[in-house]
DNA sequence: TGGATTGTCTAACCTAGGTTACCCTGGCGG
DNA sequence: CCGCCAGGGTAACCTAGGTTAGACAATCCA
């Protein structure tokens, strides 16, 4: 039985139309399946890499530990993500890759991708194109930990992953499913628990949105938004010629 | 009279191996040489690109400003660095590229990078591979910004420079030019420029680093990296086979 | 049924770093 | 030669958010 990799070609379909060749190079990947329980980790920052993993369900948490031990969440992926494809080129990640909750994913060995980088030079863009968006991501966040409140930086993080499961089917204006933990959340937006629990109060008391029991129900994602000064305009979505 | 590249050749020499072929592709772009003055912004974020830049001499930022009206600085790049390749993938930034000091440049028109990406894989792979260490440093810095404390924060900064410009002969151990503004450093790190001054301070009479009149003297780098915590791991320093 | 464990929530206290306000210095133009 | 202005430096004060400590609720065994 063969891996179903549909989530990915829709995901890249939405941004670039593929070829039917490029779509069948995606599909003639030797895909290995495999799952993981949470908190297992998927991938240490030492290790060299021999295959890129897809995210078919379920969410993963790319962390630095600092050396007093304090450790960021740098990116957290959702279904459909190719999680670490940039270890694609890179070989040898600088951090950890762990299982915030059960997952699936399809390992794509990384012989096959440089079979098809080397066939499909537009493919090779496309994907090329998916490790820049992280990227921007990134940069998005340098400013949230540099520059914004606390409250605002976690209803950022609301805005974007409401933002990044809509593409997959995985929110609505009303809310999302994310079995995050509260350590975990003040992980990602570089706060203490404790504070990290004040602001999620005071989100809801202010009626914009409710963190319980890993569900995410937003009441007002405009006021949300607002809040946050969230603009969706880094998370490159929507049709991109390449 | 013809574009003066050796730069970028040296500095991908150094990590990948470049064949001839793949050394006169990167000839054959019909680089087009610009100069910028210090504090000229030479890309706006929201325009279409249709070149890439690659800086011969002087230092530029990378920022995104907040609804608020601050800035963060997102990346410095400096001689050797090709500043906004990404651009190339991307076609629109999401931040603002201005000149720290006079700069020279050369730039890349998307259409030769187009043709040279469609002909040589491997040089693909190579080009992908300096967008990915941008990444790298944007993750590191989402540490240092979200868990790091004020004086490791420019302590970093200084490491990385350090390392950053050694590989482009512009640093020894002893230190380095940067024509820098505190304002600038304080945007950096994400501190405000009272604050930063402080820190400059504490650097100095610990005996680690002065900063003064656009060069930084490092006294004791060992003891600098210490007080930064610094690894160096995340800028993919040295050979890579790709 | 009842302890043990794990996560959430809150209060009290404390500090790193922001803010405001001001002085000092050096370079530059008139 | 003098006044102006930009940038560096400091002091005094204030606050966002960290830290410590502990209560509470739910779940999971024994």
């Amino acid at each position: 039985m063969t891996v179903n990799i549909d989530l990915l070609i829709r995901k890249l379909q939405a941004r670039h139309d593929l070829s039917r060749e490029e779509e069948s190079a995606l599909r003639s990947i030797h895909w290995i399946e495999r799952s993981f329980e949470r908190n297992q980790v998927m991938v240490r920052g030492s290790d060299e890499l021999h295959h890129s993993m897809l995210l078919l369900s379920g969410f993963v948490l790319r962390s630095k530990i600092a050396a007093d031990g304090s450790r960021q969440i740098v990116e957290t992926n959702v279904a459909g993500d190719f999680v670490d494809l940039h270890g694609f080129i890179l070989k040898r990640l600088e951090h950890e890759i762990s299982a915030a909750s059960p997952c699936d994913v399809a390992l794509a060995p990384h012989d096959d991708l440089r079979r098809i980088t080397n066939a499909f030079p537009r493919l090779t863009r496309v994907l090329w194109f998916q490790t820049l968006v992280d990227a921007s991501i990134h940069r998005e966040w340098m400013l949230v930990l540099g520059k914004k409140r606390s409250r605002s930086r976690i209803a950022q993080f609301f805005c974007e992953m409401q933002a990044r499961l809509k593409i997959v089917g995985l929110a609505d204006a009303n809310g999302y499913d994310l079995p995050f933990f509260q350590q975990e959340l003040a992980d990602i937006t570089g706060m203490s628990p404790v504070h990290l629990n004040r602001c999620l109060k005071e989100l809801r008391d202010g009626g914009l949105v409710t963190y319980r029991a890993g569900r995410v129900e937003i009441h007002e994602l405009a006021k949300l938004g607002r809040d946050a000064q969230f603009d969706p305009a880094y998370l490159h979505i929507g049709h991109h010629e390449i």
